[in-house]
DNA sequence: GTAAGCCTTCCAGCCGACTGGAAGGTCAAG
DNA sequence: CTTGACCTTCCAGTCGGCTGGAAGGCTTAC
């Protein structure tokens, strides 16, 4: 299978495809006698794999450390458990501040349906008043 | 007064406002005859304005924008209000992702516990089977 | 006079994950 | 034989918000 059958199956770039090849993510695969890449079956799983773990918000570095592992024919389970756990803890730290900004966005908007635009001071009072 | 003064009154670090000074957010001081910027206390009053529209999470784009127009007389409040809004639902969208991401890692770590790593499978069964 | 500690400019690099484009090789159809 | 779709490599750029460093000038205290 070249690239681009690779890539269409997958849903992936073939430039995104090369790029986690260099990155390391991707073994390199086969080559034909005229140097296109040749890839097999277990290729399209990787990806897959890689395509989940970036769903749940993992990094292409931390992706790349359980594949790592796993290449080297340990039970990456453990790991990858440690790893959900950290990953868990970093969303709902991220949550937390992402609901601390939309109470204060609520709050700018608040202020803004009860203001008159032309009592306006300093730069803008609904932001100026912090 | 200088730079260094504004930055320790701002607690932003004086690389940070010369960087906004060429983004446009901060309009060019006036210079000691040595070349010195020369802040006047309207400069912290607007770095102010910066930090608090930051920490609302708006961009030096958006920030930059409100600025402008509070910069030729107009009140901007209302332009404001328009982008509060906006802020609004994008971080009320990133926050049902992170929601989505958190509930994937919660059933990845459900089954992380579940697991016994000798069976592991392909790279790692916990999200194999994403 | 000299040392410390400011200040100036400009250019480069960082993070993450691609993406675009140039310049060229290969292959199948018409 | 040519067209066009595919493939190759490599280098540069994108986004946002800084941050680091070099090379030099200014100010103040001792």
């Amino acid at each position: 299978m070249k690239i681009g059958e690779l890539s269409a199956r997958c849903g992936v770039p073939t430039k995104t495809i090369r790029f986690w090849e260099a990155e390391g993510l991707v073994p390199e695969p086969a080559r034909t006698p005229s140097g296109y890449r040749d890839y097999d079956g277990a290729a399209a799983d990787r990806i897959g794999f890689i395509r989940r773990a970036q769903a749940a918000s993992f990094t292409l570095a931390q992706i790349r450390q359980v594949l790592d592992i796993s290449d080297t024919g340990e039970p990456p389970c453990e790991h990858v458990a440690v790893a959900v756990t950290e990953r868990l803890r970093e969303v709902e730290a991220r949550i937390a501040e992402l609901e601390a900004t939309r109470a204060h966005l609520q709050e700018l908007a608040a202020r803004a349906a009860a203001q008159d635009p032309a009592t306006c001071e300093d730069y803008c009072s609904i932001i100026s008043r912090g």
